[in-house]
DNA sequence: ACCTGCATGTTACTTGCGGTAACACGCAGT
DNA sequence: ACTGCGTGTTACCGCAAGTAACATGCAGGT
């Protein structure tokens, strides 16, 4: 039968293609966003054309390769977010699972972040990169849902739910960037720090001598 | 004599320097991120070769372009954070003096954030955008100084107010994002939304009804 | 056995960009 | 007139994305 032929030819191209985003995975976390094609190709011991007949253009690949990590990093934040415990605790977990996250693979991270590197982006056909992190965005969606399902937040409270998911994930990002780049302190302060932001601390200090106070 | 010959020549170079800048502004403002230096250099009405003897290379172009619009950008921050008014006043005010920013020029926005296009990336004696995005830094230590200096905030001020400065700045950042991508809301929910995330609205909301929350 | 279809792989090319070398003009000062 | 120097050009290199055209191995029907 024609169906268990296309069956076989099928889960065999899945193999090959499963095989060709692990070899560019090796690479990126090897050479960071800036990986380039012949060089994916020739660690996965074959040659441009066939990367572009799996995955269309350097975005398609990048895309599938983005997904893999999304979906990995995503579950283990969902984990975190529906562990047994105090909201606060968990609010704390899952700070820090991103930022074990990062910490472990800054290369795959830098890559997940800013995949528009592309460079000259001639895009004749299709539009790569319009918008550059999707990583931060479906991680922002997520946690707009989980908080929007389990916080009472009375009218408005889609709107407000999702806007602080963005919001709390940029500010994960940029903290983690920066925290990467100059580890200032450990990752158990940052992650306290962080967490007495969201707590409102900012709200309830009190005014330094001498002025008004931010 | 020679020192008003040179002085001579370097406030024409400066001019022209100026003249380039702000035909690479043009460029940026129509095509984003990836203008190419023949496209600026033809905006200037020159060639290529004079933007490098001007600028070194497409990095430093795109950081002299970079701290133009920073600086300005930053001005207008610092004078929202100065203003005569309450606390929350403040932080609003700053909110919304960075979104109508990158609400009205969002190319020149993009540019901003991910200039990290750089392609290739020889490198041949100097590392562009080995982190991607100056703006975000510059606010998030801006902040952060101004945080430190008008918050009594105990021990480990220090430490604390840089975290919060750069989470704060990646909160509006990321927010700012979405927002312009998506336009769920008007400017102003969006500014009262996330200062309400920042005022601890987070913390003190309820549970939903049939689990313990987030 | 033979031909056909098809996936897999290759080499060799085009296009477009960042960056540079070498050459040409204009205009001070001696 | 000759020299230095800043400004400008054309023509090129290297490299990366993406593509066309050709080769090969392996099913399955006649």
């Amino acid at each position: 039968m024609d169906t268990t032929e296309r069956t076989d030819q099928q889960r065999s191209a899945d193999r090959r293609r499963r095989e060709l985003l692990e070899a560019a995975d090796r690479v990126v976390l090897r050479d960071g966003p800036q990986a380039s094609m012949n060089a994916i190709a020739a660690e996965a011991g074959i040659t441009k054309p066939i990367l572009y007949r799996h995955f269309g253009d350097k975005g398609g690949l990048y895309a599938a390769l983005a997904q893999r990590h999304t979906d990995a990093l995503l579950d283990s934040l969902r984990a975190a977010l529906d562990a047994p415990a105090e909201r606060r605790e968990r609010v704390e977990a899952t700070l820090d699972t991103y930022l074990a996250a990062i910490e472990a693979r800054p290369q795959v991270y830098r890559f997940l972040m800013h995949p528009a590197e592309g460079g000259q982006a001639n895009e004749p056909g299709f539009d790569i990169g319009k918008h550059s992190a999707p990583l931060l965005r479906r991680m922002g969606e997520e946690l707009g849902t989980v908080i929007e399902e389990r916080l009472d937040l009375g009218p408005d409270s889609r709107q407000l739910a999702r806007v602080w998911g963005h919001g709390i994930v940029g500010m994960m990002h940029a903290a983690g960037d920066w925290w990467l780049g100059e580890r200032p302190c450990s990752r158990r302060e940052l992650v306290r720090s962080l967490a007495d932001l969201l707590w409102g601390r900012l709200a309830a200090a009190g005014d330094r001598i001498g002025g008004p106070g931010f």
